[in-house]
Order: C-alpha cells, then sequence, then structure tokens
DNA sequence: ACAAAAGTGTTGATCCTACACCCATGG
DNA sequence: CCATGGGTGTAGGATCAACACTTTTGT
C-alpha cells in the first residue's frame, strides 16, 4: 500500500453480510500479534471515488464483482481512532515503521455493508495485516478493534431497514432456494418470527419470485419447492420502488 | 479559520430546511465575487466530533441549538471538488493566496439536513467568502458551486423517507399551527396531494397533537383550529419508533 | 349575501392476522 | 409406519381510499 496519494483522514469499512445455517455472519479479519479482529476495510486512492474503493475492498477479500454494496454512515467521532491496534504490527515488522504517522492521524471512517451469497465466497483472502479471516455469525462476534463493534450494529439497523424497500434475498440467497429458506433469512433480519402462510402469500404477491419445478430433496420430510427471482421482474420492482411493510 | 487543526480531505455541507408559504426553502450562500451560491459548509476541528462541527456551522449560520440534525451521505466521487469558486475570492484577496493549498485538495463532503422553523431563523449570518444568505424556494434554485445541487436533491429525498418514521412538523412548522398548514407541509415533501379528512384522521390517530382551543383569525373563511404537539406523547411515540406510512 | 376554506362520517375495498389439517419424504 | 417439516385457505378485524355537504369567517 502506498501511504501518499491517499485521502488522508478517511477510511473505508466494510460490514459483508452473509447468511448460512439460519444466520447473518460476517466477514472478519483476525489482526496479527493481537487477539482482537477487524472489519475489512482501507483507504481512498486520491484518483478513485470513495464508492469504487469500497467496491474494490469488497473485491480484494472475496473476489466478488458486482455486489449489493451501501454506503450507510459516517463515524466521526473525534476520538474514535487510535494506534494501539497498529503498534504491535509494527513492532513485528508487520508494517514499516514509517507508516506509524499516517495510522497516527485522527481518521473518520465510513461504513459500507455489502450482501453477498454466502456460498460464493469460498476463500476470502486476509490481508497483510491479518493472520486470517472468516464469518462469524452474528450472536458471537469476537472482540473487536477501534469502534467496530458498533458499525457492525449500525449496519445491522440499516439492512433491517432496507429489507423495506429491497427483497434482500436475491443477494444474500443462491440462486435457487426455497420458500422456507428465505422466510429464514427475513426472520433473522428482523429479529422475529413469522406465520409461514402469510410471509408466503406476501413474498409471491410481490410477483418477483419464479417457482423453478424442482424440489429440495434429501430431508426427511415432503420436498420444498426450489424459487428463483425471476430477473426481469425483479429489476422492474426495484425501479419502481417497493413497499414492502415488514418491520 | 485556522487551516492547521482541521481534518484535511473532508468537509460537511448542511442543508437547512424551512417551510414558508407552502414551500420548501434551503438556506443558501452567495459567493463573493461570484454568481454562485453555496450550502453553508465547513471543515472539521481535529478535536470536535464531526456531528458536533455540522451543529457548530448550523448554529453559526442561523443562530440556533438544539436543532434536529441528521447525516444523510457522503460524496465522494474523486473529481466532486475543484478551486474554481475560491480563485476569485484569493484574487479579490477575500482569502489569503496561502489558503488556496488546502482548498486545492481533494475533498469528500458529508451531507446533513437540519430541520429549522422559518421564523425561528430572524437573521441569518453569512460568512466571509459570502455576500448575502438567504432563503431559496426549492423550485427555484439558482446555480450552485461544485456538486450542491445534487447534495440538495438527495436531502430531500432523505427528508421524503424520514417522513415515514418521524413526525417533521413538530420541527419545520412554529409551536401553533393549523391542521390544513401541516398537510400543506406534507403535500409538499411528498410532492403529492392529500385527502383532507383521511389526512387529519391519521395524524389525530398517532396521538401526538393537543388542540389548543385556540383559533386562527384573520382569513375570510372559518377559522382553523390551533393545535400543537403534545411533548410528552411525542417523546414517547419518537422513543418507541412510528409507522406513519406515508409514501 | 357571497366567497373561501375548514370541519365532519360513511361505505366498500383491501390488507393483515390468526389459526389447523393434510401431504410428501427419509429413515 | 413414523417423525419431520412443507404446503394450503378462510374468516374477522383493521386500515385505507374515495367521496359531498354544512359551517364559519371576512368583505
Amino acid at each position: 500500500m502506498l501511504l501518499h496519494n491517499l485521502l488522508p483522514g478517511l477510511s473505508i469499512d466494510c460490514v459483508i453480510f452473509g447468511f448460512h445455517q439460519n444466520e447473518l455472519r460476517v466477514l472478519l479479519l483476525k489482526m496479527k500479534q493481537s487477539e482482537r479482529w477487524s472489519l475489512p476495510g482501507g483507504f481512498i486512492r486520491l484518483d478513485r471515488d470513495v464508492d469504487e474503493e469500497a467496491a474494490h475492498i469488497l473485491h480484494t477479500r472475496t473476489g466478488l464483482d458486482n455486489i449489493f454494496l451501501k454506503q450507510f454512515h459516517l463515524f466521526g467521532k473525534q476520538n474514535r481512532s487510535n494506534t494501539s491496534h497498529i503498534e504491535p504490527l509494527i513492532e513485528q515488522n508487520v508494517l514499516p515503521a514509517s507508516s506509524f504517522q499516517w495510522f497516527d492521524q485522527r481518521f473518520a471512517t465510513i461504513g459500507y455493508y455489502a450482501l453477498v451469497e454466502y456460498a460464493s465466497v469460498t476463500q476470502p483472502i486476509a490481508d497483510t495485516t491479518s493472520d486470517c479471516i472468516a464469518w462469524c455469525p452474528l450472536p458471537d462476534i469476537p472482540s473487536l478493534i477501534l469502534d467496530h463493534h458498533q458499525i457492525i450494529e449500525h449496519a445491522r439497523v440499516a439492512l433491517k431497514e432496507e429489507l423495506n424497500f429491497r427483497p434482500v434475498g436475491r443477494n444474500l440467497l443462491p440462486d435457487e432456494f426455497t420458500m422456507p429458506e428465505l422466510q429464514s433469512l427475513y426472520e433473522t433480519i428482523l429479529e422475529t418470527s413469522l406465520d409461514r402462510r402469510n410471509f408466503r402469500r406476501k413474498i409471491l404477491s410481490l410477483g418477483i419470485l419464479k417457482d423453478t419445478g424442482k424440489k429440495r430433496l434429501g430431508a426427511a420430510n415432503k420436498a420444498p419447492s426450489l424459487y428463483t427471482f425471476d430477473e426481469v421482474k425483479y429489476a422492474e420492482a426495484v425501479e419502481k420502488g417497493f413497499k414492502s411493510g415488514f418491520l
């Protein structure tokens, strides 16, 4: 990373959501020389848009492109940043001593959240300051650097609100999925439980799902149908806005 | 303004909304040495929170404190800032030549919108780079610097969405107001027209208005009643969230 | 008296909620 | 054949949209 030619004072943090085993998960990096974890993040090159750089961070960690990514909040507390997570990295020569000055700035950070299909992230890639990267279920997030707990919590609320305007299943589930899977996703995001019959009726009434005719076999119960999003109808609907009315 | 001890690369722009004569208006500053106008804005001192600085800008221009103020978007395009509006100011010694370097940075800007009672802003105060400050109705915004048109448009959409979660009349209208005035505010923000009887029923059903018993006289028609927000019920309602369901 | 705008209620349509039984699959 | 979870319909209540006449005020 070249620390000149970066926009000073501003960083990006990405809350990358996936859904697996009926849990929302976020991609976290374990800092080297420390027991603390962090959100994937980075800085803004002077010749790039902030949105581009957020997409770039997402791509670098997941290999994915064209992902739903949305800016949700600027975290600008005067005392939010410090160098306590950087110092061990410099001591151990993970980062050059010359980079201390960069990290010793006051940073505001702009939070983005991304919605990705869990299974499409087969090999997430850690950065040079981390020794691993992993999906963590939201209920058991480990200790995080700086205000990253707060950033995740904020993203979670933003996602909950997004659900009223966008059928997020399109972004978080695989191409084909069952109605109970979709419902479980909604219940997890909304932190509530929903009536099976009413949920199905409501979702189908949006007119954006297609029944593939296929069924998911393999479990000791009636095989649920597999659905896909009808790309054409979906695009139309997003275009003119939803009014899904959960929440 | 001391240009050292500011957070570099990041500025604040405030879209200050007022409501007067059935129009939404925003406070704009006319740049000296130019026909263009700008949003009230500023920079972030290193020892202040970004939110604090936004409130400070609002206070400096309007004299008001404790105003509803909300961050709504970071504008981060690589090419959004330039110095074309600064150069004439330096040529005419409105700004010192030494400040050019500061303004010649790339800036991202964080947009805030504020909701104020129009009549409470009796003497808005221009800054040193402007020769006047005025309320402009949204339909006839003059030519603006940089991407300020886009910022206003974004704020307007954010306000429209806010209407579903917060009864913004509390912030935009005087203490006592009539039902038709409140309706007109809603119609303006939503850019639609609403049925009088249904509107009244819906608003009253929120249980946050009190009839003062007084009436507004002076017009050649039946005198409308004056209402106030019931502070206690209002606070309770904001606390546990609305579901106003306009939009 | 007249013009202008405020106040008021009902009806039908739609949407939401609550709820229980049968069916397909794997073991 | 049994356990598990998926699929399905209806009725009552709440909410929403549409709609017109009467009242009050100033001129």
